[in-house]
DNA sequence: CGGCGTTTTGAGTGCTTTCAAGACCGGTGG
DNA sequence: CCACCGGTCTTGAAAGCACTCAAAACGCCG
């Protein structure tokens, strides 16, 4: 944990708003919450900035705090016996990391970028929790959509081969970002081939090789590090699906 | 949907001790409900049997039913459009399936024997998710269980090799079990060969070799038709997580 | 300019798949 | 009773895709 600050709220926004601390209340756990409720939770809340590569916690830590992204992007990793790593995904503002009913956190979350992050104590949060139903249901909702793209993540994991699996995760990249509001046409891409490689159960060769291979037909470009425009989606979604050239 | 019978629950049962339709107050969603509670799922419910390989739900149809399974074992699967199939899981007593925020159901759900189910509708559930909030809370568990073993069913298709994720499917049918109260010496299985590639990423042929070194070595035995036992334990989950044999 | 981490590219190996054939098992009908 | 049949499982041999090992290119930062 290396928070760059951490300041205690204070009760000076317009809770009828949005919510104060999180800055929003369309997304995270503060959707759709009524003004009683944003009030109490920024009472509840701390509001941290924090640099890119920190920890926000690691595995086997004390599953006693729960963070929501309001921006940047973190990875979760999975480290296996045999020192290889498993990226069990990605996460966007918006989403929360850090719940889980187990004792301690099953995975390690690391950020991509510099964050800003919401962080709740887990005492807080379940007083919350009883106190506003509607908030259970809204992480209970949370709790489905990534059940929903872990289980699509599988999939793609288990059965598709290394180009398809690539292109999967770009076009995953974007719906993202999409299911976020924008599409912007160049996408952030923080992660290293290394990462995307542990996400996709491959190799970072065999990720820069199908780089490479989508470069060279046209389907992508890197106009600069860490960013990606995909110039022929469909041929990408194609690919993905096996929809195309196969058959 | 091909249920042998439907009836619905009449409110002769004690509710104060279990679920009068689901018979139970330890597993699945009657879990630490209330009395009243009980009394009141039981009225919403309804209990149906079904045959070994019918179909519980398929991918796409309205997600306007959950289900509950009593007895049995069940096999979720998505169908890809290069024709493969994906095992997303299996479920066991207690489990719940069906639940997505999603319109549509998002993977079929088949039955592998004969199984007794609890059937809710959707507008139902939600109603009495809205009145006792403890159930809600427990829906959110169980979510989140299944969220982490799916989440170790990534690990285990992306960075493993044949053998060991064979191995892990053995020692993970074995903590279901567990999980459930009891630890037979000989298990059901009633997944085929064809089941348990779909389900690890892996071809028919791959899990059958694999079954066949552990037989030679002695690992395990098929005492008949659908079942194992598992003789060294040790060694399975060795293999599983990397800790034996290599390095 | 030098150093370090990331990415690219190449060549060879190996594990899993693919293709194919035979064995096994339970159910059915002659 | 037994031969036949479909489905599942096993086993073998060959091919392919991704991995491993290795080295060079690139980009960033001090």
């Amino acid at each position: 944990m290396n928070p760059l600050d951490a300041t205690r709220h204070t009760h000076t926004a317009r809770a009828d708003e949005v919510c104060a601390t999180c800055g929003s209340r369309v997304a995270g756990l503060c959707k759709a919450m009524d003004a009683a409720a944003l009030d109490d939770i920024s009472g509840e809340s701390d509001r941290l900035t924090m640099p890119a590569r920190s920890l926000v916690f690691r595995e086997g830590d004390t599953a006693n705090r729960v963070f929501s992204i309001m921006s940047g992007i973190a990875k979760l990793t999975r480290l296996l016996p045999d020192g290889k790593q498993q990226v069990v995904g990605f996460r966007f503002p918006g989403d929360i990391i850090g719940y889980t009913n187990r004792q301690e956190y099953p995975f390690d979350a690391e950020l991509l970028t510099n964050a800003q992050l919401c962080r709740l104590d887990r005492p807080k949060l379940d007083k919350l929790l009883t106190r506003y139903p509607s908030m259970e249901h809204r992480l209970l909702d949370l709790c489905m959509q990534e059940l929903t793209t872990t289980q699509e993540q599988l999939v793609t994991v288990g059965r598709r081969p290394a180009e398809a699996r690539v292109a999967a995760f770009l076009v995953s990249l974007l719906d993202a970002r999409r299911l976020r509001g924008d599409a912007p046409r160049v996408l952030e891409m923080p992660m290293t081939r290394a990462d995307i490689a542990d996400f996709l159960g491959l190799t970072l060769e065999t990720v820069s090789r199908s780089f490479t291979a989508f470069r060279k037909r046209g389907w992508l470009q890197e106009p600069e590090h860490m960013k990606v425009e995909l110039l022929d989606l469909e041929a990408l979604s194609g690919l993905a699906d096996g929809t195309s050239d196969v058959d």
